[in-house]
DNA sequence: AACTTTCTCTAGAATCGTTCTAACCTATTG
DNA sequence: CAATAGGTTAGAACGATTCTAGAGAAAGTT
């Protein structure tokens, strides 16, 4: 589940979704993909590019996570105005965040449940629930 | 529940919280602590200002915002990156999120529940428990 | 391979919401 | 009504994100 094909298939999926396989799409789907689940503002996501010696502009960054997003490959948490995070778990799940330090953390989906849902008002259907737990340093 | 002193009060209100009433101050409470629940953006509170011949700046708009909330007046909620919504419900209650339009609405608080919370990773405390459920046009 | 079309990438400028700065004003106290 | 602590302001600064216009690369011919 965590990491069924490293490297390779990346090319596919990309293909699979409509985009084009280029260098800085793989480098960064590379980085994204890896083992475990992450959460990567597309500042950093362009730190660790840096640092691995790929050769990407934020602005591509930026493209690029927004592409993945809405390939379904990835999924836009916001939690603090001004940053967002993206996830690289598109399955139902929730969040922690911690206050104190800005970091979030997965609440696998099975954890936690909502009653008594609400019906969508008139006219509109339920896109997504998120919940966060937001919690604080315990004094 | 909704509105019990309309004007008069608001002097005590700021003054029992620790802060002057100023002409701004004032001015602002009395946009926002009308009749019925909002969902205000800083820049929103100052256009309505403006509006109504109230001469305040933006700056003091956010901190004004701010101080009201951290007297626990308003509630700061985020759903979309890049822009922060002041609520002033500070009850315990959730919210709808209008992807179409950017509109954020409330869900009364006892029309929804969690079940199986998780603890708190340790050290931590649960501060608050945040469910945006959102809606997009049923086509 | 050369050519063409279309998509992608890039650096830098621009924009957005928000916060900071430093000077000026005002409510409160004695 | 002077002193002082606190509040307000315009404008600059800021950080995150988006836009721009041109250069570069992939895919589809031939």
């Amino acid at each position: 589940m965590a990491n069924p094909r490293p490297y390779s298939g990346l090319i596919e999926r990309l293909k699979a979704v409509g985009l084009r396989p280029t260098r800085q799409r793989l480098a960064l789907a590379k980085l994204l993909f890896g083992p475990g689940n992450r959460h990567v503002s597309a500042e950093q996501l362009h730190g660790e590019a840096v640092e691995a010696q790929v050769r990407v502009s934020l602005a591509t960054v930026y493209n690029t996570l927004h592409q993945f997003t809405a390939a379904g490959l990835l999924r836009e948490v916001v939690v603090e105005p001004g940053r967002s995070y993206f996830d690289t778990n598109v399955e139902e799940h929730h969040h922690f965040y911690f206050q104190d330090s800005g970091r979030i953390e997965d609440i696998p989906g099975h954890d936690l449940r909502v009653l008594d849902l609400p019906e969508a008002p008139a006219g509109t259907r339920v896109a997504r629930v998120d919940i966060v737990v937001r919690v604080a340093e315990d004094r």
